[in-house]
DNA sequence: GCCAAAGTTAGGTAAACGACCCAACTTAAG
DNA sequence: CTTAAGTTGGGTCGTTTACCTAACTTTGGC
């Protein structure tokens, strides 16, 4: 279903910055890219929609980094992918032609059940089981 | 979901040719592209790989002309999709990052449900009810 | 046997998009 | 006030999308 590279670094790592939940520490840029391989000139980017679009949040200067801005298990992927993505899910298939209303509305049906799907699962579910919250730590 | 315009007009005009099921009558590229108001010029590639494609089958010539290769109802939209946009079900999320194993299999459970969804819809559900076949006519 | 109506094929293109890179700027801790 | 971090705005380069053009081939009918 074509995917951008773009949703999956997002994806990949909002998944790493889940591990530092619980803890107090923030996660820099470069320790971020180099975790999750993404090229760190792109992540800046990345990371500056996912925090306008409330999915992250960030504190500047020397011990500055970024967190999630929620608990990993209300961070859905629909959520990541329309702040990422935005047109991934916004696109009404055209009317037009004779045919045009029922392609649309068929197309729209598969759409509902990519979204209803991405809408099930959340970063949680990108994070390794065995890993809990480290309160205890 | 983003899918390409080339896959619309490729799913309307299908939903057109369905119409001469049952009639002994081949659909012209003139005839097609004004109906489901798609270019002419572009309709003639979608054509083309749906032929490749044995979506469609064609004869060349005077009173030339195009004709679904098979039911509507035993032609998927994924079958079509397969065929006009490869890649849209071929692309495998990459692994890389230390969470790409688990982001990839979240993303292949999302496309997944696409794909069954795409499998589950025919081109008779983009044909109109009432149109049943014209044997009758 | 020609001609005209159809499909076939190859190629080309302009605009948009994706995946980056870079540099100047701002903030905040020590 | 220096330095490590995030912030912002821009630029670039290759690919893809959505077309268009034109030459070619096949077929039916006069």
């Amino acid at each position: 279903m074509k995917l951008s590279l773009k949703v999956e670094y997002a994806l990949r790592v909002l998944a790493q910055l889940g591990r530092y939940q619980g803890t107090s520490k923030l996660a820099h840029i470069d320790s971020l890219a180099e975790a999750e391989e993404v090229p760190s000139n792109y992540l800046v980017q990345i990371l500056n929609e996912l925090r306008n679009g409330g999915i992250i949040t960030s504190r500047r200067g020397k011990q500055g980094g970024y967190a999630l801005a929620k608990e990993p298990d209300v961070i859905s992927l629909y959520d990541v992918m329309r702040v990422i993505d935005p047109g991934l899910f916004t696109s009404e298939p055209s009317r037009a032609g004779q045919s045009g209303a029922h392609v649309a509305q068929a197309l729209t049906l598969i759409g509902s059940a990519f979204e209803e799907k991405a809408k099930g699962l959340t970063l949680r579910d990108l994070m390794p089981k065995d890993a809990g919250p480290m309160y205890y730590i």
